[in-house]
DNA sequence: TTAATTTGACCGTT
DNA sequence: AACGGTCAAATTAA
């Protein structure tokens, strides 16, 4: 919420500088534009980051070491075992393009392409991704990425499963004890957050489009849903929306650029999204 | 030469 | 049998 409350603000500020001088106000709408951008990738890392947080924390509270072949488990909870197969961490967001790109914007992890499907009924085919370090580190994040039917500037992300990898590890130097089973690094993450939000690579600045140009959201409509679901929407041109509700749909939908949705789907009883907005 | 992508085959589910 | 997810050989990029 913390994350989301940045991007409320960077939008108010981006109204104000609405209709003033058009030079050095260029230089600070760009930096609201870079703000967003590295709060989009920062919701991204942190989403994938508490969902595996809530798989493990729930396995903590069965007190098995082996929760899947524990036979000996009492009912703890009123446990609606759904034994079906997927049992997996799904986190399902819709992003919009990067400025004229062909392609969804960097979420902060990298990727390793291996597969591309047409799928049945749809426009695009699905592009299948795993992460770098799946055999390095044994990380076994994937995620999903088919491009929307309706916009094709709107790309449908599926993250499954959580990244166990330490983003700068060159390989161990010696087979020390493998971080099979560490948690991802909270501070990197901080970090890396930081740092994009403060710098300021005068290298990749496209033109600014004027992102948020009316209906600014306050503190008052923090929280419910004003989502303009617009379908009016030029190219390149995005307009404000910040669709938040949880208790019911566990559904957030931002308009600011990027993320547009994001919905998660975890097995039931294995994670409870609301605790976690508390 | 290594790493990443492409693309049809393969295979488990439904 | 069809669908969708993954594998892996061939190809391309770094």
């Amino acid at each position: 919420m913390e994350l989301s409350n940045i991007m409320n603000l960077v939008r108010q500020l981006e109204v104000k500088l609405g209709g003033s001088q058009t030079h050095t106000l260029e230089v600070c709408k760009n930096l609201t534009k870079q703000i967003s951008c590295s709060t989009q990738r920062s919701i991204s890392l942190v989403t994938s980051y508490y969902l595996d947080a809530g798989r493990k924390r729930s396995a903590a509270d069965a007190a098995a070491p082996c929760p899947l072949s524990d036979a000996s488990d009492a009912p703890f909870k009123t446990t609606k075992k759904r034994k079906t197969a997927t049992e997996k961490v799904k986190n399902q967001m819709r992003v919009r393009s990067a400025a004229g790109g062909d392609i969804p914007a960097d979420d902060g992890h990298s990727w390793r392409k291996y597969g591309q499907k047409e799928i049945l009924g749809a426009k695009h085919p699905r592009s299948y991704y795993r992460c770098t370090h799946r055999h390095s580190q044994g990380c076994m994040a994937t995620k999903q990425v088919q491009r929307t039917d309706e916009d094709s500037t709107l790309f449908d992300v599926i993250y499954i499963g959580a990244h166990t990898c330490v983003q700068n590890a060159p390989a161990a130097a010696t087979a020390g004890p493998p971080p099979e089973e560490n948690l991802p690094d909270v501070h990197s993450l901080l970090q890396s957050l930081s740092s994009n939000l403060t710098s300021t690579p005068a290298s990749l600045v496209p033109e600014l489009i004027s992102p948020f140009s009316a209906a600014p959201s306050t503190s008052e409509n923090w929280g419910v849903s004003p989502a303009t679901s617009d379908s009016n929407q030029q190219p390149g041109v995005s307009f404000p929306a910040f669709e938040f509700e949880v208790a019911a749909g566990d559904v957030m939908t931002f308009e600011f650029g990027e993320v547009v949705s994001a919905r998660a789907d975890v097995p039931d009883d294995e994670f409870d999204i609301s605790s976690f907005f508390a």
